[in-house]
DNA sequence: CCCCCCCC
C-alpha cells in the first residue's frame, strides 16, 4: 500500500499569523462553491494540518479544474506549493485572514487516505506575533467562541477579534504603508485580488503605461491614464481617472515596482483587454502608491516573448507580439485627419531589422512619433506590438497595451547591437511589410459585416477601403447587366451602336463590324446585418454565372432577365472595395466586388469563434 | 467614468 503523505502539523497556526511556511502539507476535508461573476466560481476549502482546521482556504480560480476533475476530493493530501494569506474585512466583528492557494500538488488521493487525519479543531486563536521560528509559536490570545468548537467550520462566523482590525495600526487597510513582518513587506499576489476583498497591498511592476487621455461623451468628460501591473502571480490593468490621474501620472513609471493598495476592483471587460485577469482596478482617492525602494527581485522583470521579424509575416492581424530590432530607417512625421471623428493623428513609420534578416515597419503614434530620434539607429523593443495587415504586408503598431523601450539593457538588445554594428543589417532579405503587387489581391481583407462597414464609415471618401463579408446574392438587376464593348483585347470601352452594323469605339477612334459582351452586374447582397448594392465586373460575373460574357450576352438576348436568375441565393465570401465616387455633383458610396470565393466554413467559423471570444472573453487564451 | 488605437 502506498505511503500516505505526512501533514505539516501545526502549520496552519503559523500561516494564519503571517509566518511563511515553505510548502506545507495539508489535508482537504471539504469544499464549497462560491458563485462568482460571469460563471467564475471560487472554491472555498476546508483544510486541516492534523491539528487545526481552516475553513477559509480559497482556491485560485486557475486551479478550479483540478477540483472539477475530482482531484481535490475529501481526505486528499496536498502540498501547497504557493499560497498567500489575505485579510478580508468580513463584518463588524472584524477581519479574517484567508488562505489563498495558488499552486498545489496532490500527494495522496482522498480515496487512498480514506479518513480524516488526527482530530483537528478550528483555529480560533488570534494570530501570533510574527515568529522567526515556526516551532516556537507565540501563545495565542484566546478568544474562545461558542460556535467554532464543533469542527463544522463551514458556516461558522468569524470570531477572532483580529489584531488586523480597524483599530489596529498594523492593518493593511488602515495604513497607507504596507506593514512589515520580519523585515519583509507583506503583500498579496495579483492573482488573488477580487472585488470580495479590499484589504490588500500588491507589490507590482508597471509593464505598460498609457499617455494621459481625455474623453468627452454623453455621460460626461474627463481624463484618464491606465497601466498594466505584473507580479509573480499574474497581471492586471489599472486605470486612474480625473484627480487620481493627475495625482499619480508622474509617479508611475514603466518598469518600476510599486506597493499599491486601496483600489476598486471590478470585472474586466474582456472586449478591451488582453490581460490574463478577470478583474481590473481603478485608482480612487483612497489609493496609495509607493515606489518600492527595497528588494524588488521577487517581482519578475518584464517577460518578453520575442518573435523574429521574419515570422511576423505569419502572424494574424490584431495579434500582439513582442519584437526587438534595430531601427535601420526613420520616416518623417506624418499628420492626417481621422476619417470617422475628424481627430488629428500624428504618426511616424520606422523600419526595424533583426538577425532573421527581415525588416518590418513599426508605426509610432502621437508623442512617441514626435519625440522619436532615430539618427543613432537605436535598438527598439516593443512589448505587445499590434500586428496589422495592409495590402498583404504586415506592419506593427505601438498601440494600447504596447510599450516601447529604446536601447533596452537586456542580452537580446546587446546581441542585436553587435550584430548590426558588424554589418548585420546590410543583408536584409525580406520586408514583411511589403505589399503584394498592385492589381490582384493587394488589399486588406478584414472580416466585417455590412453593419460594421457602415459604422466604420467605410468608403466615406475617395480613398478606397477593403473588407470581406460572407453574404448571399438575393437580387440581380438584369437591365444593363451586359454592355457591348470594343472587340480589341486590351480595350473594354463601351462601343456606340451606329445602327448600321458598325460599332464605334471612341477610345480606339475606330469602327468595328463586331463587338464583345462585357458584364457589369449590379446586385444586392446581404449578410445577417443588412444588404448592399454592389457592382461586379466581367470576370467576377463570369465566375458567378459559370459562363463566358459572350454566352451570357447571348442568353440575355434570348431569355431576357431569366438568364441571370441562377446567380440568386448563393453565398460567397465577397472581397469588397468601398469608395466614394462622384456622379456629377453627387457623391455616392460605391461598393465593388474585387473577388469572390466559395465559403470556406472552417475558416469562416474560426473567424466567428474569434469574434465571440472577443465579445465575451469566454474561451480566450 | 475609458474601451479611440487611426493613414496609406
Amino acid at each position: 500500500m502506498a505511503r500516505i503523505a505526512t501533514l505539516t502539523t501545526g502549520c496552519m497556526e503559523s500561516i494564519l499569523s503571517g509566518v511563511d511556511i515553505d510548502k506545507p502539507v495539508v489535508q482537504i476535508l471539504g469544499s464549497k462553491k462560491i458563485p462568482g461573476p460571469e460563471g467564475t466560481d471560487r472554491l472555498r476549502l476546508l483544510v486541516s494540518d492534523g491539528k487545526h482546521l481552516n475553513s477559509f482556504a480559497m482556491l485560485a480560480t486557475q486551479l478550479n479544474d483540478l477540483h472539477a476533475k475530482g482531484e481535490l476530493d475529501e481526505n486528499t493530501i496536498v502540498r501547497l506549493d504557493r499560497y498567500c494569506t489575505s485579510m478580508v474585512n468580513k463584518s463588524e466583528k472584524g477581519d479574517r485572514r484567508v488562505l489563498v492557494i495558488l499552486e498545489l500538488t496532490v500527494l495522496t488521493s482522498g480515496l487512498q487516505v480514506g479518513k480524516k487525519i488526527g482530530t483537528p479543531v478550528p483555529y480560533t486563536g488570534e494570530p501570533q506575533k510574527p515568529a522567526s521560528n515556526v516551532s516556537k509559536p507565540a501563545p495565542s490570545a484566546a478568544t474562545p467562541s461558542s460556535n467554532t468548537s464543533n469542527g463544522s467550520a463551514f458556516g461558522s462566523r468569524p470570531t477572532a477579534a483580529s489584531p488586523y482590525g480597524a483599530s489596529n495600526g498594523s492593518s493593511f487597510g488602515r495604513n497607507a504603508a504596507p506593514s512589515t513582518q520580519g523585515g519583509q513587506q507583506l503583500t498579496h499576489p495579483i492573482a488573488s485580488l477580487s472585488p470580495y476583498q479590499n484589504r490588500w497591498v500588491i507589490k507590482a511592476r508597471v509593464t505598460a503605461k498609457s499617455g494621459m487621455r481625455s474623453w468627452s461623451n454623453a455621460k460626461g468628460e474627463g481624463k484618464l491614464f491606465s497601466m498594466d501591473l505584473m507580479d509573480e502571480s499574474g497581471e492586471i490593468r489599472a486605470t486612474a481617472f480625473r484627480d487620481a490621474a493627475d495625482k499619480f501620472y508622474d509617479l508611475i513609471e514603466v518598469d518600476k515596482v510599486y506597493y499599491i493598495s486601496k483600489c476598486q476592483l471590478k470585472s474586466a471587460n474582456k472586449q478591451f483587454s488582453t490581460l490574463n485577469n478577470d478583474y481590473e482596478m481603478t485608482f480612487t482617492n483612497e489609493t496609495t502608491v509607493q515606489p518600492c525602494d527595497d528588494d524588488e527581485s521577487c517581482i519578475p522583470k518584464m517577460q518578453f516573448n520575442f518573435v523574429p521579424i521574419a515570422q511576423i509575416a505569419n502572424i494574424e492581424p490584431k495579434a500582439a507580439v513582442d519584437v526587438i530590432g534595430v531601427c535601420k530607417e526613420t520616416g518623417e512625421i506624418q499628420r492626417f485627419t481621422g476619417r470617422t471623428n475628424n481627430k488629428e493623428f500624428i504618426k511616424r513609420e520606422i523600419t526595424l531589422v533583426d538577425s532573421s534578416n527581415a525588416s518590418v515597419a513599426l508605426t509610432l503614434w502621437g508623442d512617441d512619433a514626435v519625440n522619436f530620434d532615430g539618427h543613432v539607429q537605436p535598438v527598439i523593443l516593443v512589448k505587445g506590438a499590434r500586428v496589422s495587415e495592409f495590402g498583404g504586408g504586415k506592419t506593427i503598431n505601438l498601440g494600447v497595451g504596447s510599450s516601447m523601450k529604446i536601447n533596452p539593457d537586456i542580452p537580446e538588445g546587446h546581441k542585436l547591437r553587435g550584430w548590426f554594428d558588424n554589418g548585420g543589417g546590410d543583408e536584409i532579405q525580406s520586408n514583411v511589410s511589403t505589399r503584394s503587387a498592385a492589381g490582384g489581391g493587394s488589399f486588406n481583407t478584414e472580416w466585417l459585416t455590412f453593419h460594421e462597414a457602415q459604422l466604420k464609415n467605410l468608403g466615406a471618401d475617395d480613398k478606397p477601403d477593403y473588407f470581406q463579408v460572407k453574404a448571399v446574392i438575393h437580387m440581380v438587376k438584369a437591365t444593363n447587366a451586359t454592355y457591348k464593348a470594343c472587340p480589341q483585347p486590351d480595350c473594354n470601352k463601351k462601343v456606340i451602336d451606329e445602327e448600321n452594323g458598325m460599332y464605334r469605339c471612341e477610345k480606339c477612334n475606330q469602327s468595328y463590324t463586331n463587338f464583345k459582351y462585357r458584364l457589369l452586374i449590379n446586385m444586392s447582397v446581404a449578410d445577417w446585418t443588412s444588404n448592399r448594392w454592389v457592382t461586379c465586373f466581367n470576370e467576377i460575373g463570369e465566375q458567378l454565372l459559370g459562363k463566358s460574357a459572350q454566352e451570357v450576352g447571348r442568353d440575355i438576348e434570348e431569355q431576357g432577365e431569366a438568364a441571370l436568375q441562377t446567380m440568386n441565393f448563393k453565398s460567397y465570401v465577397f472581397k469588397l472595395r468601398a469608395k466614394m465616387e462622384m456622379f456629377g455633383d453627387v457623391g455616392r458610396n460605391k461598393m465593388t466586388v474585387m473577388n469572390i470565393s466559395p465559403v470556406n466554413y472552417k475558416e469562416y467559423n474560426r473567424h466567428l469563434i474569434k469574434d465571440l471570444q472577443e465579445l465575451t472573453g469566454i474561451g480566450k487564451v
